[in-house]
DNA sequence: CACGTGTTGAT
DNA sequence: TCAACACGT
């Protein structure tokens, strides 16, 4: 017998956060006990199971938020299962009426809340949905011809033709308390019963030194950011050794900040004119919304060459040892192996560095684009199911506005010009450190034997050359 | 956001 | 003589 009293639930899900959350905020507003429910789904048909860097941050973000919905007097529940019969149970054990979320755009997901959504009109609850996570919604940016964008400029462009981006929402000033657990009502799930933390051995001391997950951290990050570096970002955003980034990334990525109040906070700062920098940075901002465009229409994006073409390249099998050289950073290759050494110890890597790695992985490797795909995604803190795929299809030259096929990053090129000092070099690979700020590119030819750093593991004019003929036998075909 | 080649123009 | 730039792949 369920108790009598209605009650609402919110399902949070990628928005883990109280500030412009329309979902909690339109329950909060109805007044009745109110449950806040997350769910850890690895059941669901299709949806991607996250990787192990991901999982950390999860887990302290959604310790962060238990601690601020307990703070306003409510409290988060957790479950472990498919979504949609989790729901049913938890709607049923609550006597819920009403049923709040945030959208999703990924198929899997969606195919999930549309089925929630079907049986929830069926069962006579009210399900509402809401537009929190992107600033345009996939499916309202069409080009003239009324198809979806391929290319990025003109993408964004018509996004801010139409800008219509509404103010973000407060946090709600109080929230109902949850239900009262009777018979019916079963207890949650233990943050710590999930084992999200890595153990055996705990690997995460390098990700907790470097990041805040949660609301708060967030929120610090943004103000940094806008305060520090944001008017140099054109330039900072470019240079590995300096903080010139936002690092938002994995904030974004669990909705810990929403986009609106990303963009509301520069406005504020900014009423008149957003300075060019500043306006680059919005662009980035853009690049996730073009990101998800592209998997919305394309919901295979992830295993799936965008270009069907490329179906027929002919990558390389990566060798066992080729390819734990440039997981470990250990390709001879100062640039690269410092990248991937970030990436291991802190889950992050920046955006200048990736850029350059992965084509190392691609073009001088020869490596399947997904091979790369699947090691960001799981040792990333900001794992994006769009942002991730997308970009390693930009970086092969498969994907939507790609890279072009003969572009491939020079490493020591790179490290010359971005890193000129070599601080960023010297940080993540401390074997390099006694080499001077010339030598350090090209450590091979400091005439200096390194006991502990490898030899170039491939020779770049030649695996260039080879990347060339490769790309070129695809055009030709 | 690569690189080779060719041109230009400052020194 | 060579850095800066334009151009094509």
């Amino acid at each position: 017998m369920a108790s009598s009293t209605e009650t609402s639930i919110v399902w949070l899900r990628d928005d883990l956060r109280l500030d412009d959350n329309p979902a909690l905020s339109e329950a909060a507003a109805l007044g009745m006990p109110l449950t806040v429910v997350y769910i850890l789904d690895e059941d669901s048909e299709g949806v991607r199971p996250l990787g192990g860097a991901t999982k950390w941050w999860l887990h302290h973000s959604l310790a962060s938020l238990a601690g601020a919905l307990e703070a306003k007097g409510s409290s988060l529940l957790l479950r472990r299962g498919p979504a949609e019969e989790i729901i049913r149970e938890l709607a049923a054990e609550t006597n819920a009426r009403h049923l709040f979320w945030n959208r999703r755009y990924g198929q899997p997901e969606r195919t999930v809340d549309a089925a929630v959504k079907a049986w929830a009109t069926e069962s006579g609850l009210q399900a509402s949905s809401y537009q929190a996570n992107l600033l345009f919604e996939p499916w309202t940016v069409r080009t003239g011809a009324g198809g979806p964008y391929k290319v990025f400029t003109p993408f964004w462009r018509a996004c801010l033709a139409g800008a219509d981006i509404r103010d973000p929402l407060q946090v709600p000033g109080t929230l109902p308390a949850p239900p009262k657990r009777t018979g019916t009502v079963q207890a949650g799930d233990t943050l710590d019963g999930w084992e999200l933390l890595p153990s055996a051995p705990d690997w995460s001391g390098g990700l907790a030194a470097v990041w805040d997950p949660g609301e708060d951290g967030a929120r610090r990050r943004l103000e940094d950011f806008l305060d520090g570096p944001a008017e140099e970002y054109g330039t900072g955003r470019n240079i590995p050794g300096v903080e010139g980034t936002s690092r938002l990334s994995p904030h974004l990525r669990f909705g810990e900040v929403s986009p609106f109040r990303v963009w509301r906070q520069i406005r504020r700062r900014y009423p008149n004119k957003v300075p060019a920098d500043v306006g680059i940075f919005r662009s980035e901002l853009g690049w996730r919304e073009f990101c998800w465009h592209l998997l919305y229409t394309n919901p295979d994006l992830a295993t799936r060459n965008y270009r069907p073409d490329f179906d027929r390249f002919e990558w390389e099998k990566p060798g066992k040892d080729e390819l734990e050289a440039w997981q470990q950073g250990r390709t001879g290759y100062p640039f690269v192996d410092a990248g991937m050494r970030q990436l291991w110890q802190t889950g992050w890597m920046h955006n200048r560095v990736r850029m350059a790695a992965a084509s190392f992985l691609v073009k001088n490797l020869l490596t399947d684009w997904r091979v790369g795909e699947t090691w960001f995604w799981d040792t990333l803190v900001d794992a994006d199911a769009a942002s991730n795929p997308a970009n390693w299809q930009w970086v092969a030259g498969s994907g939507a506005d790609a890279s072009p096929y003969y572009r491939i990053f020079n490493p020591v090129t790179q490290s010359k010009k971005f890193d000129a000092a070599g601080t960023y070099l010297r940080h993540f690979i401390p074997e390099l450190a006694d080499l001077d700020g010339k030598a350090i590119h090209e450590p091979w030819k400091s005439g200096v034997e390194l006991a502990e750093y490898p030899r170039p593991l491939v020779d770049l004019p030649e695996s260039r050359e080879r990347a060339l003929e490769a790309y070129q036998k695809l055009r030709d075909s």
